[in-house]
DNA sequence: TTGAAAGCGCTAACAG
DNA sequence: CTGTTAGCGCTTTCAA
């Protein structure tokens, strides 16, 4: 609360205050159309005097547009994600958009109801991770009729158009890496998969790729929930009491093979002569780590920044062709746990 | 793109299709009113077959109410926020309200912009990080009529209300215990802190302890950018190679405290014995760090919670009378940095 | 360069 | 229980 005042100022009160009628206020405040110095001047001045701020949800409904773009996303907490974000922004502030998030915590049916509420409120565009939806999810977007961006994935077919990376390619990539170096006993950990589809791709790349070269994984061990940290330190241990000739120990992410690595530096274990690892995901974060833990890009700002380019091209234009599927190339950085010398 | 119709549905294509007046339709989809079973059935049946989604633009419009909390912070990329926001979301799942989150980037003037266009969506109550800002972002919020509450600190005078820690406070109290076991060199470690108000509270309450006892800090180092686990490693080499004689480094946040650590355990310092450390926020991610760090936990999913708390009951109850600071206690977590045996 | 009229799609309020 | 009427605050369109 604050003011005494409970109705918020209308253009009218502008116009009124300024002598001015409310097209020509309007005009002023959206900078659109001729308007004589003089006259702005006395607009502006008494918006500001007023403390003016213009309702939205009237302009939009009158102008049938809303300059939003819905984002959904799985999580926050996931490091991924806000870089993804800050990507999207970085464009759209040069644009009249804004990027509105929805957070679905990886689970369908939410994103379902989220993807529902912000078309609701008419967005001129939505970017939308991974390309596994509900029917509905994929009925709304169709029937929508806006740009709609599924980002982080490229294996499987977008309902509009897709910016991101294969998993399974990018599995496969890492399991050749390591074969290629000669570790052959090879131990997997990552999250419960059922919902990460993406987490699962990169899975099933990489031991398609171990299977290509006659290699199974030796053994596996799933989390979910508690500090990524810990969880990996922890199912490191079991897996080495359990199988101690691992040469081997890929992680989902970095994070839990961050956790790994604390744990294998305790054991006094030689990395990578004796054990080597490597993660998934090239966050910064790590880099103050004793070991450079070997890993792989997600090209997570670049995914924002290109689909926020689709997105305001598209609104700009939306006429223009569409390229369905944008595959970016991601890198292993070998660091200090991946290379046999 | 995706359908060919590129007009999306009314609430009058429902009525005709299901042959109810608009009105009742309207009724149905938001359960409000009583309708019959057969009508509502016969309404919801054509709404889905249609693959209807509601215009909320017209809705908030023509009801004067917007369910949606604007939600200000600086950043997604400091883990503390996205805790924050799990808080809020937490609380308003359990309503009809929604929050929108705008990112500052620690700059004052982007916050007075992002205002001005979360304020012109008219949502019903705004949540925004810290007690410092512009004037103008001031007056907009005064001038806004909603209930704003300021979340993360509350050293100073809230506007309409604060929920959150004083930083001041936490400042004296790890300089307190830092003392009480017996640390005399102090060095202090943190992020250059002109727009960081809390980090800048927490030092000026730290030494201010210290200043009690008779102690002073004997140097620090600032960074900006860059990995923080990284930054704190390089500052804390910095640190003790100009000054070796320290005996304890306090860092504004976990993050480089951990590099911190890293670098220590890296040069065979015993810790806590000739060196103790700590951090502040209680992140959970350090959990499996090799020492468990010293930290402060800033509360940051209570006061997510508590602050979405206090907009929904105004919300429902503009009229209910309000408490203007709500200050959360930190607990030190001493872990096995700080405590000397 | 400015203004007047007519909605945008929905809901509050009131009748029936 | 259902329908009718009259806007919400702004912008589009057209006229002056």
């Amino acid at each position: 609360m604050a003011s005494d005042d409970p109705r918020p100022l209308t253009l009218r009160d502008v116009s009124e205050a300024s002598g001015v009628s409310e097209m020509t206020v309007s005009r002023v405040l959206r900078n659109r159309g001729d308007v004589s110095h003089a006259t702005r001047e006395r607009v502006l001045e008494a918006a500001k005097t007023l403390g003016y701020v213009p309702n939205k949800i009237a302009g939009a409904l009158a102008s049938q547009r809303v300059n939003l773009v819905a984002v959904i996303i799985p999580s926050l907490r996931n490091m991924v994600f806000p870089e993804v974000m800050a990507g999207i922004s970085g464009v759209l502030e040069d644009t009249e958009l804004q990027p509105v998030v929805g957070v679905t915590d990886y689970m369908p049916e939410k994103e379902e109801r989220v993807l529902y509420e912000m078309l609701s409120w008419r967005p001129s565009g939505v970017i939308v991770a991974g390309l596994e939806h509900t029917e509905a999810s994929i009925a709304m977007l169709k029937a929508s009729g806006i740009p709609v961006v599924e980002i982080m994935d490229t294996d499987g077919k977008p309902i509009d158009c897709a910016v991101g990376i294969s998993h399974r390619r990018a599995g496969r990539e890492m399991a050749r890496a390591i074969l290629k170096q000669g570790y052959q006993r090879i131990g997997f950990m990552g999250t419960k998969m059922p919902l990460d589809h993406r987490a699962r791709k990169r899975f099933e790349g990489f031991t398609e790729a171990l299977a290509k070269e006659g290699v199974e994984i030796v053994t596996q061990e799933f989390y979910s929930g508690g500090s990524a940290l810990a969880k990996g330190r922890e199912m490191t241990r079991t897996m080495l009491e359990r199988e101690p000739e691992l040469d081997f120990l890929y992680y989902s992410n970095d994070m839990i093979a961050a956790g790994g690595l604390m744990e294998l530096l305790d054991q006094g274990i030689d990395i990578p002569g004796q054990i080597g690892i490597a993660g998934f995901n090239g966050v910064e974060l790590l880099d103050g780590l004793p070991r450079q833990v070997a890993t792989m890009d997600a090209c997570r700002t670049e995914i924002g920044t290109k689909a926020a380019q689709v997105i305001a091209a598209r609104v700009e234009n939306p006429d223009a062709e569409i390229e369905r599927i944008m595959e970016l190339t991601p890198r292993i950085s070998y660091g200090d746990t991946l290379k046999r010398r």
